[in-house]
DNA sequence: TTATCACATGAGCAGTTGTTCATATGTTAA
DNA sequence: TTAACATATGAACAACTGCTCATGTGATAA
């Protein structure tokens, strides 16, 4: 295929010289995508009012223990949320104040206008 | 299945009770989503720095104009980028302050340790 | 008009992902 | 120890997604 398409040599330049690391491009798609899932939204959203364990997050939603887990443990993974063991059960909550300013503006986002 | 698992009652009410609207939830998933993709953002990261248009795009990323076009597409859907015409180009550029910021953010999480 | 450029779109496919089931691990209490 | 509970994990599969190819659409210039 030719993609003899407009090129602005320029801009392409400056944007190359300032784009973050291919890394951190990578990364943070990494946890946008984590975030990006209904369930797992679902489970932040309910974390960012108060910690739960995993019995506590599939009782209401529609979702088995184990899908829960399963998501629980990419998230921790990412560090998207911790956990905290009391007993037998094991809270999880929200990493830090990061993912709650991320999730607010989304909100915002999506209100206005 | 049996889930007997440990449910506390009052956390879950409480939770329950302070939710974001279903749809909510999942509207700011979709735009997560989309934040979610390497590639998709790979070109956000590029249109935080300087309005492109598709060509100027799919010359520093390793995926064809079409490839390109079709995820400005679902971006522009979900007003990520909003669109400008000049002639025959078409700039694309971020929508709005609240996706810079989810970005930067981002960017600080994963920084920070 | 016609040719060309910039971008959009539909189809198709390979790779990924979210879910459940079955089972394993680890903690507590008897 | 054994039983019961809370959570984790592996396998399997249907559903989804991002890519390319081929083609279509709309704007400009000749």
């Amino acid at each position: 295929m030719k993609d003899l398409c407009c090129v602005n040599e320029e801009n392409v330049t400056i944007v190359h010289n300032n784009l973050p690391e291919e890394d951190d491009i990578v990364d943070i798609s990494e946890i946008f995508n984590l975030l990006g899932d209904p369930t797992r939204m679902r489970i932040m959203a309910a974390l960012c009012i108060k910690e739960l364990c995993v019995g506590d997050l599939s009782s209401f939603m529609e979702i088995s223990q184990s899908g829960v887990s399963h998501q629980l443990r990419l998230l921790k993974k990412n560090r998207i949320v911790k956990t905290r063991r009391e007993g037998k059960n094991i809270y999880y909550s929200v990493e830090d104040d990061h993912i709650k300013q991320i999730i607010d503006i989304a909100l915002t986002h999506i209100h206005e206008k």
